[in-house]
DNA sequence: ACTATGCCCTGGGTGC
DNA sequence: TGCACCCAGGGCATAG
């Protein structure tokens, strides 16, 4: 499932292979057709044709490739599309969706066994994204960003660190990393945090991005780079798919549960829940607030 | 305004 | 060996 670091590996890989390159010939193939989100296939196929790329950025997990006609082609990978060159004479993956002939000979090959991945054409890259707040790593979020989105929220904070909006770029690896770097349970009310914690846990989330991305990222199952290589985090990480195996730091057995709607790996002796009465700074929610 | 749930999709794993 | 069933989860829509 390519997260932040996993984007961001592809978007440095493909950078230097496709800036400059014109896109000779589009082709999404049959039952690959829902990836075109904003245009018909055939359509966006045609709209491709013929633009090229200027540069490649990226907001969160998403893909951005600036094209010479002004607009943006946005690539989401959901949780099993891979995006990479390989040579023309290459035979296709057994779950090739879609493939981009280029003008130097060589070809991008969109690949995605569940089918979730999606792409956009469209003139702001905002208007493929309404649901999405500050990158992780960018400037604007800050810790006071997540306080302020933590504050009086009942919700786990798992959950609230899942949402786009609060940082876009984490899912489902990193925060459970992130959670136990900073030591905090998944289950803990976003609200009852205190200032100190939603510190450590905004530097956990930073640390746990920039170390995969150090190591191009984690492959799990499907994730590949911007070349169709594989990441190297995924035998570095401290919980993530580690339930039975011993805490890093206190040996304590990993558990896994489940925190909206998503598998959850934690350890039970350094990550406890805070006591239900015990009210931090900024403890309140916003209902308890008004009732002071 | 916030929270919880279900949907999409399909290969791989498990249990009988 | 074969088959039915369940699980994985990002983003979104919907319900409460």
């Amino acid at each position: 499932m390519p997260e932040l670091p996993e984007v961001e590996t592809i978007r440095r890989d493909l950078t230097p292979l496709l800036v400059g390159r014109r896109l000779l010939r589009v082709r999404i193939h049959p039952g690959g057709e829902r990836l075109a989100v904003t245009h018909a296939p055939r359509d966006l196929e045609r709209q491709l044709e013929g633009r090229r790329v200027e540069s490649l950025g990226r907001h969160g997990k998403y893909l951005l490739l600036r094209l010479d006609d002004g607009r943006t082609w946005v690539v989401h990978l959901r949780m099993t599309g891979s995006l990479h060159i390989a040579p023309a004479e290459a035979p296709p993956h057994r779950f090739e969706r879609a493939r981009i002939d280029l003008d130097d000979g060589s070809t991008l090959r969109f690949n995605d066994l569940r089918k979730f991945g999606t792409w956009h054409l469209v003139d702001e890259a905002a208007e493929a994204m309404p649901h999405t707040g500050p990158d992780a790593l960018g400037e604007e979020f800050s810790p006071r960003w997540l306080a302020a989105r933590l504050g009086g929220r009942s919700a786990p904070v798992k959950a609230l660190l899942l949402d786009q909006r609060v940082a876009a770029g984490v899912g489902n690896i990193y925060a459970d990393e992130a959670l136990w770097i900073a030591r905090v349970h998944p289950e803990t009310p976003g609200g009852r945090l205190s200032p100190a914690k939603v510190r450590a846990l905004h530097a956990a989330v930073l640390e746990t991005l920039e170390d995969s991305l150090g190591d191009r990222g984690s492959s799990f199952s499907d994730y590949r780079d911007g070349l169709g290589g594989e990441g190297m985090h995924h035998v570095r990480v401290h919980v993530f798919r580690r339930e039975g195996q011993p805490c890093g730091r206190c040996g304590t057995t990993i558990v896994k549960s489940r925190v909206a709607g998503r598998g959850t790996h934690y350890c039970p002796k350094c990550q406890r829940l805070p006591r239900a009465d015990a009210g931090s700074p900024s403890g309140l929610t916003k209902r308890e607030r008004r009732r002071t």
